[in-house]
RNA sequence: GGCCCGUUGGUCAAGUGGUUAAGACACCGCCCUUUCACGGCGGUAACAUGGGUUCGAGUCCCGUACGGGUCACCA
């Protein structure tokens, strides 16, 4: 028997007035971009309409706990900047946040739903253990059993589900804030499972509940929701209670490697989550404002936003019905944008634990690399090794001093570079202004072009083809005394 | 397979009956340049398909194909 006083005190601390969104995780350890942008989106709605946004632990699968997976749930929300007002850190209102220590709540609300004819007990034991799956409903003899005889059974100890009693004729539509209109046929809707054998819930039920309970006015979830939907709306109507906006998303897809066709992202393929593209170098708001973009647009060319500006425009207008396909080019595009747009300091503060990891001479400041690397780097984690040779000199070839734009061959360049010796060994200042000086005046002397003697001094200095800024900046940043050491192995080596 | 949903260039996408069908990434070319980049300019490339409705269809309707989702005491 449902307690109805206490099922009357829940329902009296149910917020009422203003948007209220949630993101409801459940704890598997993992982000991936499909998730992180469910909350993105879910978030966004909340703060567009100045509402609460509240973060709920779906734990009520057991078999299915992982250590920590919480953490790293509260650690990627914060980090992205979805903060949220209610949760199991923080706590609310309608708390608890955490789905196992609201067990009793379910109980009670299924109770109060077979007293009102839209559940009943199922003592059937039905597993799937015939392997045919699929559906059973028809002839589910609990179904038929009187409330009496399943309460005696019930006390007498029996175990038992409840399951929801779904209707057999007509149809029931629900309404999709993104999707629109479905409608399904009730004959295909099964008597799904609201409350398992080890007493907890299972999702469609607990969600209902929960969302009911904690004055939720917006449900965002992925589409893979989708076609339980239905069934919702007919436990909202056995309730009698008011159906939320409901949002579903696309998937998030990902160009399997493999076969070249396209995947919903999963943890089992090694998809990327949010912590993998941080460890590889991407940038926190980057991700963030592409994953926003990942299956919505606001319409308009304009592409960078900040998280403040996102909430500004966020419309459930523009939220694509069909999946999105994640594609890492364009997220590196975002990326080279966020890392340009930083000022030199900020940048430099970033990029210096990755200069330090293959430049470790104290002679060298980092901030200076730093300065040649900014408008040329598409994510931190390439930065160590373009700039490695700041450190050793790396074995190069001689082949490397031809180069035909400059119009140099190896024993012009070395020829060159004996030259300029004692030109850069003369310069009364070490910094750009007189070391380029000292460069196109010899280029002038000998009635070249610059890159004549530029490119066999860059080769010189680094053993690359290919470096972040020019023989200047280079020269500049290795001083004088590494600068010629440079020059001089060159000129011994080949 | 049943049911549900979707389909504009390789990718993200604008587009809500009349457009030369935007823009971005990627790709290609040119320019700039002491390399590579950045930047600038330009280019290749799309309405899955067949029927309707309409003076007119990427936009509306139906079929087909293809793709996705779902059919658990998982979420």
């Amino acid at each position: 028997m449902p307690d109805l006083k206490w099922l009357e005190d829940m329902e009296k601390r149910i917020p009422h007035g203003g948007v209220r969104t949630r993101f409801a995780p459940s704890p598997t350890g993992y982000m991936h971009v499909g998730n992180l942008r469910t909350a993105l989106y879910t978030w966004l709605i909340a703060r567009h309409a100045g509402g609460k946004f509240i973060l709920r632990i779906e734990d009520t699968d057991q078999g299915r706990l992982v250590e920590g997976a919480v953490d790293v749930i509260y650690r990627t929300l914060a980090e992205c900047g979805l903060d949220h007002d209610e949760g199991p850190d923080v706590g609310g209102p309608v708390g608890p946040y955490i789905q196992t220590e609201r067990r009793g709540f379910y109980k009670e609300y299924a109770e109060l739903l077979i007293e009102k004819g839209g559940a009943y007990r199922c003592f059937c034991g039905k597993d799937d253990s015939d392997g045919e799956g699929g559906f059973e409903k028809a002839d589910d003899p609990c179904r038929a059993l009187s409330r009496e005889e399943a309460d005696e059974r019930a006390r007498a100890g029996e175990s038992y589900v409840i399951r929801q009693k779904m209707p057999r004729e007509g149809s029931t539509t629900f309404h999709d804030a993104v999707y629109g209109d479905i409608t399904v046929e009730n004959k295909e809707l099964e008597d799904q499972i609201l409350i398992k054998s080890d007493g907890l819930p299972t999702y469609n039920f607990a969600n209902v509940i929960d969302d009911h309970l904690m004055g939720i006015t917006h449900v965002v979830r992925g589409a893979e929701y989708l076609s339980s939907a239905p069934k919702y709306n007919l436990l909202y109507r056995s309730f009698g209670w008011e159906v939320p906006t409901y949002v579903h998303c696309s998937s998030v897809m990902v160009t399997d490697s493999e076969t070249g066709a396209a995947r919903k992202m999963s943890k089992r393929h090694g998809d990327p989550s949010y912590e993998d593209l941080i460890a590889s170098g991407y940038l926190t708001p980057a991700v963030v404002n592409y994953v926003a973009l990942l299956g919505w647009s606001p319409g308009g060319e304009r592409e960078i936003y900040s998280l403040s500006e996102l909430a500004e425009i966020f419309d459930l207008h523009g939220v694509s019905k069909s999946p999105a396909v994640f594609d890492i080019n364009k997220l590196t595009y975002f990326n080279a944008e966020y890392l340009r747009a930083m000022s030199p300091e900020e940048f430099a503060a970033a990029a210096t634990p990755y200069i330090r990891q293959s430049v470790k001479s104290p002679a060298i400041d980092p901030a200076q690399i730093a300065a040649l690397l900014q408008q040329r780097t598409e994510r931190l984690t390439e930065i160590p090794e373009k700039v490695d040779f700041f450190d050793a000199l790396p074995d190069y070839s001689p082949e490397l001093f031809i180069h035909k734009k400059s119009k140099t061959d190896i024993p012009g360049s070395l020829e060159t570079l004996k030259r300029l010796y004692p030109v850069l060994e003369g310069l009364t200042d070490w910094d750009d202004e007189h070391i380029l000086t000292a460069l196109t005046n010899m280029a002038e002397a000998e009635g070249v072009k610059n890159a004549r003697i530029m490119w066999p001094l860059r080769v010189a200095l680094t053993g690359r083809a290919v470096t972040p800024g020019g023989a200047v900046e280079i020269a500049r940043i290795l001083g004088r005394d590494e600068s010629l050491r440079r020059i001089k192995f060159a000129l011994e080596n080949n």
